[in-house]
DNA sequence: AGGGCTACGTAAAGGTTGGGTAAAGACAAA
DNA sequence: TTTGTCTTTACCCAACCTTTACGTAGCCCT
């Protein structure tokens, strides 16, 4: 299956440059050396994908990629000259998808072509739902809910992301400052008892077992205790 | 709602630096001093998109980079030494979404975040399972049309898109910034409550059932609840 | 053993925020 | 203009995270 690239660029050296090397490359490629041209070709659904100069005689590069963005979704690859962040930066807001500096290296031209349709290519495949299961507590990251023998345990936010990052290390020791920064997102300061308090909530979530599931290693952190085999 | 950005970096100046520019521009940020906690981290479900240093003190970026491509889709963004071609183009081919040399500029990175965010968030928008049953509700696409118990809702266009976008994905969340822009069309905005409101209309055209049929996930969207088999 | 220090457990109070929804406004089509 | 729809505004509440306060358990030292 070749993926059928759009190439928008005034220049006619470096555009057939680059339809040269991508047709080697196993692209097939569709020319038009002015905005209007482009346009018409982009909206005629007979591309994969659109790499866009910025500097054109007719529309502005950014100025296609608005009225593309308001009829489809295309993936867009900006060419910019070198060093224009401001071009840049605004074409990202616009809605491309990258942008390559000129002069550009095809072979990167290439790199992130196929970066960019391979993204395509599995985002439109359906996930596998990969839950996973610890004695008997169940994760479902899609649905951001842990189950306790099959029963959904009522957990806020941060006391799933929490109890997950213990789960994940299952076994061993998790220390205090690192579950602060993995499951709240923040640095340990001094006299901080947050984590204490959701360690206290999810003890009494989870049954206050004896001995506990979640061990308190005194100085370090907390385990999750290995579920019996 | 907030986008997870998990940032593999061993060098705790920049990593800080950066985390603190991300958290600022509204990301929650998890960080990971080196390959192995990056990788627990990522495979963890806890993060939408990941930024990863090529050099790394334990894992070789390259390596953690192919072990989660064993595993997920998870977006990747390397992090390289300018210049480094060799590493950029064996990034690409290894499945890195993008990359941004070193000493990169923090903008640059959000901007590319974001275009990558943008691009995911728009191909998994997962089409209309045809006429497809989800208990008491049947969706008729060709419609435009939703019936309870063979009774037509009597919806509005965007409370049709809401809803079908809700029963497509029934059992697991989906975010406010998703849902709006898979049935709105655009960026969710701050302070903005259109999309609530659409579900408090939707509720109560849907019969305000306990437990309800569509569900708050707390700081994050919302689901429809699987109908009992 | 006992004192003193520190880390942890947890109830309760405090404060912030996200979400529900009524009602008013804006807008477009008929 | 009227009507149907989407959006904004405003107010309120409940969920939740964090702090405070005090009690307890572990650990080291003499």
């Amino acid at each position: 299956m070749q993926n059928r690239v759009l190439l928008i660029e005034d220049d006619d050296e470096l555009r057939e440059l680059l339809a040269r090397y991508l047709v080697n490359q196993g692209f097939s490629v569709r020319e038009a050396a002015n905005g209007r041209d482009g346009l018409v070709l982009a909206l005629g659904q007979d591309c994969d994908i659109v790499v866009l100069d910025i500097m054109l005689p007719d529309i502005n590069g950014l100025d296609v990629l608005r009225e593309l963005r308001g009829r489809t979704h295309l993936p867009v690859i900006l060419l910019t000259a070198r060093g224009d962040e401001t071009d840049r930066i605004v074409g990202f807001e616009v809605g491309a998808d990258d942008y390559i500096p000129k002069p550009c290296n095809p072979r990167e031209l290439v790199a992130r072509l196929q970066a960019l349709l391979r993204r395509i290519a599995w985002d439109q495949k359906t996930e596998v739902a990969d839950g996973r299961a610890y004695g008997d507590l169940a994760v479902e990251p899609g649905q951001r809910r842990i189950y306790q023998n099959g029963v959904p345990l009522e957990l806020t936010g941060t006391e799933y992301e929490v109890l997950q990052v213990l789960l994940a290390h299952a076994g061993s020791v998790v220390r205090k400052t690192d579950l602060m920064q993995w499951a709240l997102g923040r640095r340990l300061e001094a006299y901080d008892r947050t984590l204490d308090m959701h360690i206290s909530n999810l003890r009494k979530k989870l049954g206050n077992d004896h001995p506990p599931r979640i061990e308190t290693v005194r100085g370090l952190g907390y385990s999750y205790r290995i579920p019996a085999p």
